[in-house]
DNA sequence: TGACTTTCGTTTCATATGAAACATCATTCC
DNA sequence: GGAATGATGTTTCATATGAAACGAAAGTCA
């Protein structure tokens, strides 16, 4: 391992790279620091206008969002569509039952679950949900065209697809949530 | 648990929209959701990593990261650079000094603030991880060549100062973690 | 049948988070 | 100078998070 020669300072920019010398770290170059702080701005902007116009959380969103589009569904079903872990599932559950917007059946097969559903004033929520939802996104998104949305689109799919296969490795990528 | 008759994919393909019907919402293809769970789990990875092998937290070691490179600076100028908020910047720099990885002096000109920097034993978990999270950075990216972590990099970059841009409208930008 | 093990979902508990209040110092305005 | 205002960083407090413990119900095996 080499050693720096020279102490940089702050308003130093990178150096060119001399020969047998690393390149300096920057945080605003490295990917998951990135990826952090994209992510982390664009869900306050949701979390905002979900809970300022329906009073939901983003996790109670989420799980009206697979319920809305997919027919009954245990928890476990929500956990595995929703990529939540199933605290946050069973919490968000919960309180969607309170505010009357998710019904709870029993599981005809499994006693220890049950069949979640939108309920009527769920399914008007959910409807007047989506149309607002897809506005912010093309409005948060509009520095990008279609084909760069989609590219950014199958990047973090394969991305995604590939941290979801990593999780025995030593270095543990774990996905509990 | 109910089998399905085929695998349902991110990539499947949506449903012919017919004539005057809106095509139903996916979850799994909406970019705010695919970008957090992504995130997540990179973020993750990097926590577990830093956790065990240096005993910091993301935030802390985003501090280790600015003041390695950077001069001394202050919490104000950590907290810019970082993109995390003042009390997370805070704590991460109480815990750094008590660890020893940080030193505080007084700012000559400024007496409520200090100049922060790293302490010795703080240069050297520095240096060691700097290798560490390149490493885990290109390992958790294995899927993408070159030209498509610059891509991606690209497409977060203009993201992320559109969404800057947009924290005087009803949407407001920030950093949880 | 009667242990056992596993799975489903909830609850507990310890930690992480950030908005707001705060103490301190700096700056502005009169 | 000396109030009023603003900036810096810390602390408080109420909420969010998830690992682990848990009760209940299946499933497994003999």
């Amino acid at each position: 391992m080499f050693h720096m020669k020279r102490k940089s300072t702050v308003a130093d920019t990178p150096p060119p790279a001399a020969a047998g010398e690393a390149a300096p770290f920057r945080l605003e170059a490295f990917l998951p620091y990135r990826l952090s702080v994209t992510a982390n701005r664009m869900s306050r902007a949701f979390a905002r206008a979900y809970a300022e116009r329906f009073g939901l959380s983003i996790p109670e969103w989420r799980v009206m969002a697979v319920l809305g589009t997919g027919g009954p569904l245990t928890a476990a079903a929500i956990v595995e569509r929703t990529a939540m872990d199933k605290v946050k599932v069973s919490r968000a559950v919960a309180a969607l039952e309170a505010k009357g917007f998710v019904l709870r059946r029993p599981h005809p097969e499994d006693r220890r679950s049950a069949l979640l559903e939108l309920a009527e004033p769920g399914v008007a929520v959910f409807e007047a949900i989506v149309p607002l939802a897809r506005a912010l996104e093309a409005e948060l998104t509009a520095v990008l065209g279609p084909e760069d949305r989609a590219q950014l689109a199958q990047l973090l799919a394969r991305l995604d697809a590939h941290l979801s296969g990593l999780g025995d490795l030593s270095l543990d990528a774990g996905d509990p949530g």
